[in-house]
DNA sequence: GCCAACGTTGGC
DNA sequence: GCCAACGTTGGC
C-alpha cells in the first residue's frame, strides 16, 4: 500500500465537506507531477487531509476508492481524477510548523515542494505522522476491531 | 495583503 | 526549443 498527502484549501474543499459528502472526486489537478501521482494510486491507498492556507494543518485521512480516471470535461485528455472517501479524522492536527519541527520529516516533499497539491509519503513519515496525529498505522485494522 | 517560489505561456 | 514575462499558489 502506498500512502499520499491531498492538499486543499478549506475554502475550496474542506476536510468537513468530504465527510458531509461522505465520497467525492478528486478533480482539478493540473500539474504534471501531482496528475503523475494521481495515477499510480491504488484503490486502498491512505492519504493524509492537508488544509493549506487556511489552518495548514494535517485534518484527516482518506483512502483511494476509484482509481485514476479521465475527466471528461477535458478536450485535452490530460486531466484526470480519483475517488476518495474520509476513512476518520486526526484526534490531533499537526500544522505545518510541529512537521517542520520534527527532523524524521525532514524529507516531506510537502516541505520541500509546497506547491505540489498531491505529493507522496514514504512508510516512515507515514507512521511518524500517524503518531503526531494519533491515528492507528492501519486505520482497516482500528476500523475492523 | 505581501512576496517568494514555482509553472505556464508565448514570442522569437 | 529557449527564455522572459506573466500568473498562481501558499506561507508568512
Amino acid at each position: 500500500m502506498a500512502y499520499w498527502l491531498l492538499k486543499s484549501e478549506p475554502s475550496s474543499y474542506s476536510w468537513e465537506r468530504l465527510v458531509a459528502d461522505g465520497r467525492t472526486n478528486w478533480d482539478g489537478v493540473r500539474n504534471p507531477q501531482a496528475l503523475n501521482n494521481l495515477r499510480a494510486m491504488k484503490l486502498g491507498d491512505r492519504a493524509f487531509f492537508y488544509h493549506s492556507n487556511e489552518g495548514k494543518e494535517i485534518v484527516g485521512v482518506a483512502k483511494v476508492v476509484r482509481t485514476f480516471y479521465p475527466d471528461p470535461a477535458d478536450k485535452g485528455g490530460k486531466l484526470g481524477m480519483i475517488d476518495i472517501e474520509p476513512v476518520m479524522p486526526a484526534a490531533v492536527p499537526v500544522g505545518l510548523k510541529a512537521m517542520r519541527a520534527n527532523p524524521d520529516l525532514s524529507d516531506l516533499s510537502l516541505l520541500k515542494q509546497s506547491r505540489l497539491s498531491v505529493c507522496p509519503i514514504t512508510d516512515k513519515e507515514w507512521s511518524v505522522l500517524c503518531k503526531m496525529t494519533g491515528v492507528p498505522p492501519d486505520t482497516e485494522d482500528a476500523k475492523n476491531r
